[in-house]
DNA sequence: AGAAATGGTGTGGATTACCAACTACTCCAG
DNA sequence: CTGGAGTAGTTGGTAATCCACACCATTTCT
């Protein structure tokens, strides 16, 4: 009675599931001295290199946020900076081989800690869900596969 | 070949749409002059009032920055404290009017943005998806209802 | 009653985040 | 092919976030 919007148990329930993955991200990730945004920027470099500007659009920060967290997972040495030779402004920014490692091993932390809430679900169940998933986030953007 | 671990695309899927979703929500709560973290708080709020350090636990943040978080919500009218009757150590903290209207008009706004994506799917596919994702929450953990 | 534990606040320091200003470079118009 | 507009990234300044730690007040255990 509160709301007739179909939608709102959907956004509810996403929302939901979003605070959830994000908590179990952010425990995880201070148990390494991550930050979540670190992991974020992480995760998006674990399969493309990028540009600052690119990464800070992705996640929705400011170019010079970006260019802080960058600097510091730099010095961790996690990441590194190239100079792109298309473009002498811009900055490539990739995982290390620590970085990468580092991310390989969050990611399997992270399944494992998933894991008993996604096997709630009967298999055929969970490769449906997968599909639904992908259709809500809609074709990834191709960042680095452009000509 | 990088893995045969059948959750692999159940947790990456995942994942990506708890990015995609907090982009939308920290991008919204900006405009707001709201942090991820207020909304976060707000959103507990939403149906329960809580002492300080239940939303910590909730989040995952130290009970200190949870005072911090209220200190600056209150000074800006969305929350308010009340010492706890039964326990007066403990301070419950709830939404104002104005908290609670800000936090509606909120959701409105993660509706209207989420809705585009969520129109991707026909509609006995959304309720499919709201029914596998509370699987996968779980039940909640009936933070107020309690004897 | 006294000791141990719990709830909340305050301080100090690193990180995150924005904006504005700046340098270096690219691209376009003329 | 040059001048100016626009773009990429960094730097500096300020506010918010976050943790660790120390500190009271209150509750609970012994």
């Amino acid at each position: 009675m509160t709301s007739d919007d179909p939608l709102e148990p959907l956004v509810d329930v996403l929302v939901r599931t979003t605070f959830e993955v994000t908590g179990v991200l952010t425990r995880l990730a201070a148990t390494h001295d991550l930050s979540l945004t670190q992991v974020r920027v992480l995760g998006i470099l674990r399969d493309r290199r990028g540009r600052v500007t690119d990464l800070a659009a992705y996640l929705g920060l400011d170019k010079s946020t970006m260019s802080g967290l960058v600097d510091r997972a730099e010095r961790r040495g996690l990441v590194a900076r190239d100079k792109n030779p298309h473009d002498r402004r811009a900055v490539d920014v990739y995982l290390t081989p620590a970085g990468a490692e580092l991310t390989r091993r969050a990611y399997l932390e992270v399944r494992r800690e998933l894991a008993p809430l996604l096997e709630r679900l009967p298999a055929d169940d969970r490769s449906r869900l997968v599909g639904l998933l992908e259709t809500f986030l809609g074709p990834e953007p191709d960042t680095d596969r452009a000509p």
